[in-house]
DNA sequence: TATTGTTATACTCTATAACTATA
DNA sequence: TATAGTTATAGAGTATAACAATA
């Protein structure tokens, strides 16, 4: 598998870290290309997410959540409340408030999603059996716990500081 | 592991493509962070990566090694020029060409971007055992050569076609 | 005419900061 | 005055296409 590198100290480019950062970025443009075919960025499945996951919160806390400034939430949630996926609820207590819901079409898409996400998740695992992808999911999972990923908040948000 | 949602159909979250993307992201931000202390953005380390391991090649070659428009690597290429790592040579018998090759400070500076790769491995992998991270190894290397990922092309770079 | 490197331009995405409306 | 949402602006990064030099 090492190959001789012609420069004296060439870093190791097959590290874990390495292989991740590669393996990842691909995974994330296989994902990008399948939620295009439902009209969708990444971003923006990843607020239809949250949302679904927990309804009613303000603009502020679910940008908060999300890890990424209030003023890029405004366009993410125009472009999903244009499409009837997604609707603003005014506060009638406190008319500065709108809460994030989703529409019966937004829950129908997101369920379109789910069945794209297990056949995202197939796709980048092909080539392994059973056993080794329950190893490898095993293993990621304990890596993403201890370095304190949000689950479901999709890479194209930073998360939070 | 498993969380309920209170919206019906919610994609699972906690693919292993889902993680892989997650920890890909998190894993190129820190190899970010940790470059920026040489002044190097990944995509120059990436550059300075191939330069080294395919020495004298035109710009040409390596902007389709990389999977990248060559107009982009004039920046790059400038900048590191500048700083003295790395050289474009004229070549006499075609002089539309030139070559590009690593100077002593190149090289000295991609020794220090290779201590750099394994202290962040090791942060990357801390929390698994010896066993473990072969393992986790093992797995990323099986799904790169199947997936055709070029070793040491960084994915700030889209990779060949 | 074809090709290499370069420049010019435009586009996408994101963050920062100023603004409004409510409180 | 303080806060939620919005708008305006600017910056980074990248791709596309036009250009100049060389063959």
């Amino acid at each position: 598998m090492e190959t001789a590198c012609p420069a004296e100290g060439a870093p190791p480019e097959g590290t874990s870290a390495f292989l991740l950062s590669q393996l990842g970025a691909l995974s994330a443009r296989m994902f990008a290309e399948r939620v295009a075919a439902l009209d969708l960025t990444p971003p923006q499945a990843g607020l239809l997410r949250l949302v679904a996951w927990t309804p009613g919160q303000s603009q502020q806390a679910v940008a908060a959540q999300l890890g990424t400034p209030p003023s890029r939430l405004v366009a993410l949630v125009d472009g999903l409340e244009e499409r009837g996926l997604l609707a603003r609820r005014r506060n009638p207590a406190d008319r500065r408030l709108s809460s994030l819901h989703l529409t019966d079409a937004g829950v129908a898409l997101l369920a379109e999603l789910a069945g794209l996400a297990v056949s995202h998740d197939d796709e980048v695992c092909e080539g392994l059996d059973g056993a080794e992808r329950a190893q490898l999911h095993a293993l990621l999972a304990r890596l993403a716990e201890l370095r304190g990923l949000v689950p479901g908040v999709h890479p194209g948000f930073r998360g939070p500081p």
